[in-house]
RNA sequence: GGCGGGUUGGCGGAGAGGUUACGCACCGGAUUGCAAAUCCGUGAAGACCGGUUCGAUUCCGGUACCCGCCUCCA
């Protein structure tokens, strides 16, 4: 059995990964509030942890694993995009404008997602699914004194866990020193955060014994982690800027609740996306989505590939530069494995890279040294989801037949080996290489291949 | 202010206390009418200052710079 080794934000040492049950690995995966497309930056995480989940199927067994996902459908920019399209004149209740809201963006992710070449989750909990879950998680919490109800709030009593700011490193008292946390006059604590919050008839909400209210955003992955994976599962993962408050928050919630599991054993936070070697913001006109990307023409292999190339927990800089690289890469790739059936299994070294701590770029490195045999360089790249079928349609030659071309070209050419002129054979080289179209020359004769940029329109007249 | 991460050859980017990372680019060669593609090969590094060591880019300490989190955020 393959010895995984992953790097856990809670101890901040690599460890030897040993599942609770192997017949049955079970791994959390943050996932996307539901209000609009998903930018680059939330692609990261799905893109490298949907690596783990392949390893993870590629050493205990395809069904294995069980990777949850969850749709956060409860925002108030959710709401407000709702709200908006009933002032508008759309029809409808604000509940149905909001499902309608959340059902069209997770349509969008799920494509975008695709696009990258990830699987999907087997599960892919709603928290609005799940809200009696979360409610009777607060009331349990209520009881057991780690929570408190005021004004229609709910708040978690952070004093209460000692554990608290043990994952991000923090203690309490240096956080509060630090005063950026918002004090309300129903908190008893200003570190207190809350669990559920009271709604006006302007907002979604749900009855509960505090009143018509909705959940506060941590405890949507503590209900669904709890029912889906039990009180003690193996991964949970997300981006560094989750671990505080939000995963902080999960584990006081989870473990206060479910005294008898300790929540996830390993924590795992991939580092943060850059843009040309900025952070990626609205304001600095370099904030785009992954659609975006894929309407430029930058297709989604091409962009996982990137992704790929730098180990999941350093910081990685997005560059046309880079997605220009890594689409020549995978162009000359999708060259060798044309046809070819991948081997039984990867190769053992793209396994050991990745089992080191998700050696990605480890991994792609023994890649480049298969370019000899293409049917391993399949399988292997597989466990990345590089270079699967259904994927390299933008890497397949155009369909145009070229034969007239080359008997010209092949033509102007042996009268030129004759004459000693080649300016003729020159120009319509230089004509076809303007199209698109890569030329060939060889004893053997002339071979034509319509390229990346291959344009019909501008192919010579013959 | 508190917490955390980073700094490797022209660019991207890994591992390892002592032996070539790798890819791209560059340069040389083969091949070609010239190219392209392909193949072969060379060169090039470890922010700075100390320490540990027979030996450090790799471990420890400090300095500088960069970045993230602490507020919605992957």
């Amino acid at each position: 059995m393959t010895e995984i080794r992953l790097h856990n934000t809670k101890t901040r040492r690599k460890e030897v990964f040993e599942p609770l049950d192997p017949q049955n690995v079970r791994m959390y995966l943050c996932g996307p509030t539901v209000y609009d497309r998903a930018h680059l930056g939330n692609a990261r995480p799905v893109v490298v942890f949907d690596v783990l989940y392949r390893l993870l199927r590629q050493v205990y067994g395809a069904d294995h694993v069980t990777y949850v996902r969850n749709f956060t459908d409860v925002d108030d920019k959710i709401n407000a995009t709702a709200l908006a399209r009933k002032e508008a004149g759309a029809e409808g209740t604000l509940e149905e404008l909001i499902r309608e809201r959340t059902e069209e963006t997770i349509g969008w992710y799920h494509a975008d997602m695709d696009a990258l070449g990830a699987l999907r989750p087997n599960y892919e909990p709603r928290a609005t699914d799940y809200i009696g879950a979360m409610i009777a998680m607060i009331a349990d919490l209520i009881e057991k004194d780690h929570a408190y109800a005021k004004d229609g709030h709910v708040l978690f009593r952070v004093r209460s866990y000692q554990n608290y700011g043990a994952l991000s490193g923090r203690s309490v008292d240096d956080m509060i020193a630090g005063a950026r946390v918002e004090v309300a006059p129903f908190k008893e604590d200003p570190m207190d955060f809350v669990l559920w919050k009271p709604s006006d008839d302007e907002l979604p909400g749900w009855d509960s014994p505090w009143g018509r209210g909705r959940p506060g955003w941590h405890i949507e992955c503590s209900a669904m982690s709890y029912e889906l994976l039990g009180a003690s599962f193996d991964i949970h993962a997300g981006g560094i800027d989750l671990q505080f408050p939000h995963h902080e928050n999960e584990i006081a919630q989870s473990c206060c609740a479910h005294p008898e599991g300790g929540f996830a054993r390993f924590w795992l936070h991939n580092e943060m996306l850059q843009v040309e070697g900025k952070k990626m913001s609205k304001s600095l006109g370099n904030f785009f989505t992954v659609r975006d990307l894929l309407d430029q023409g930058i297709p989604g292999e091409v962009i996982r590939f990137v992704f790929l190339q730098t180990h999941y927990g350093k910081p990685m800089d997005w560059t046309a530069e880079k997605a220009a690289q890594a689409e020549a890469t995978l162009r000359k790739w999708r060259g060798l494995v044309a046809g070819i059936e991948p081997a039984p299994s990867p190769a053992p070294s793209v396994v050991a890279a990745l089992a080191d701590d998700l050696n990605t770029a480890g991994a792609i490195a023994e890649l480049h040294q298969m370019a000899g045999d293409p049917a391993l360089l399949k399988a292997s790249a597989a466990l990345l989801g590089l270079l699967e079928d259904g994927m390299g349609e933008w890497a397949e030659a155009p369909q145009v037949d070229l034969s007239a071309h080359a008997v010209a070209l092949s033509n102007i050419r042996a009268k030129a080996m004759e004459t000693k002129d080649f300016s003729a054979v020159d120009a319509l080289k230089s004509a076809l290489m303007a199209a698109g179209v890569e030329v060939r020359m060889s004893k053997a004769g002339v071979e034509l291949l319509p390229g990346a940029g291959f344009d019909a329109s501008k192919l010579p007249d013959v």
